[in-house]
DNA sequence: ACCTGAACACCGTTCAAGT
DNA sequence: ACCTGAACACCGTTCAAGT
């Protein structure tokens, strides 16, 4: 019955699934170090080896975020047949089934993109972007969607998206609301887009 | 040069414009009711009496915040004449300037809403969507949106609207790229809100 | 009715010291 | 290389006491 020395395998992996869970329970005001330390089972100077400040970890933790928010929607856009509509509304779902799950955290990456990247944060975001940008780019070859800058033509889309989220989060809407509200949102976005002819 | 026995009229009233303003320039995190109390010249200890804890006196500025959006919105809306696009981007403009000189705030506002509604908060915030509806049955009486409950025309229209200040402070969108974004994103909402025939 | 000031439990951060 | 534990300055909250 002897305690381990100092932590287990990796006291970072540790830390950062606990605030997570923590984040997710109890948002990012209730979030702290010394807790976190507690309940992982070490000292409260321990994690600074990791994470120098609290501001590390939420940056790490935005950082995780990015990364399974874009495994969610490529696997949910692909999980979707081929049809385009079919998987711009399965990719909006997951985002917004992310935003409301998670929602804490996702204020959390939203809000690290106006510091210094730390680089690997901007990274991450980019690659869940880049599922976005491929769906774009899918209806623009299938004339669904006005052509030019993915970037650009996605915008309008992705705004929408992450305005019902905060709808939703914010409790303006309701959950029973929120499908046919999605419905209605892509709708609205397909008709908008149509190319005159 | 005596000091005052107490305070000055109404320590309510300048602890919320001193908080407001330490938001605005600082977040809601580093707001301490203690550094508040000083900055006005009390006690640590006087602030419990306006506001029993912190999140009361975050409740109180959502709700003064969501009082000044109102009054914003509406005297945008009023100020772009009788056209009704004008109106509509300058309602949507004045929504986004809102959102991004005081993002803080406007997270703080949306926020508070999940929490139990302290009664004037939830009023203070339907008289400043009152004006978005107001806009959606004028563009409905003109035709130029499809019919329907307001609230429900409306809504695919805020959610692009926010999702387009949640990009902006996020980062994800350049201050640069906002007013096309805004055009844009109004003019694909009416195309796609154009009535079939 | 409104404010003061001591007290308590909690934080983030720093840093010498241990293994 | 990684962790401990004391120390410091700061908080929110409570509450008896003052005017």
């Amino acid at each position: 019955m002897k305690q381990r020395p100092y932590h287990h395998g990796n006291l970072r992996t540790a830390l950062l699934a606990q605030a997570e869970r923590t984040v997710r329970e109890q948002g990012v005001q209730d979030l702290s170090l010394r807790e976190l330390a507690r309940e992982v089972g070490v000292s409260h100077g321990a994690p600074r080896r990791h994470f120098p400040d609290r501001q590390a970890l939420l940056d790490a933790l935005a950082e995780a975020g990015f990364a399974r928010l874009g495994a969610e929607l490529s696997s949910a856009m692909e999980g979707a047949g081929e049809d385009f509509q079919a998987r711009l509304r399965a990719t909006a779902a997951a985002y917004i089934s992310f935003a409301t799950s998670d929602a804490a955290l996702l204020e959390l990456m939203f809000a690290g993109k106006h510091r210094e990247q730390s680089g690997a944060l901007h990274e991450a975001s980019d690659r869940a972007f880049s599922v976005m940008l491929e769906l774009i780019q899918r209806g623009q070859a299938e004339g669904v969607l006005e052509r030019g800058e993915p970037e650009r033509v996605g915008l309008v889309l992705f705004a929408t998206i992450q305005g019902i989220a905060a709808l939703v989060t914010g409790g303006m809407v309701g959950a029973e609301q929120l499908d046919e509200l999605v419905v209605d949102a892509i709708a609205h976005f397909l008709r908008g887009s149509r190319v005159a002819a």
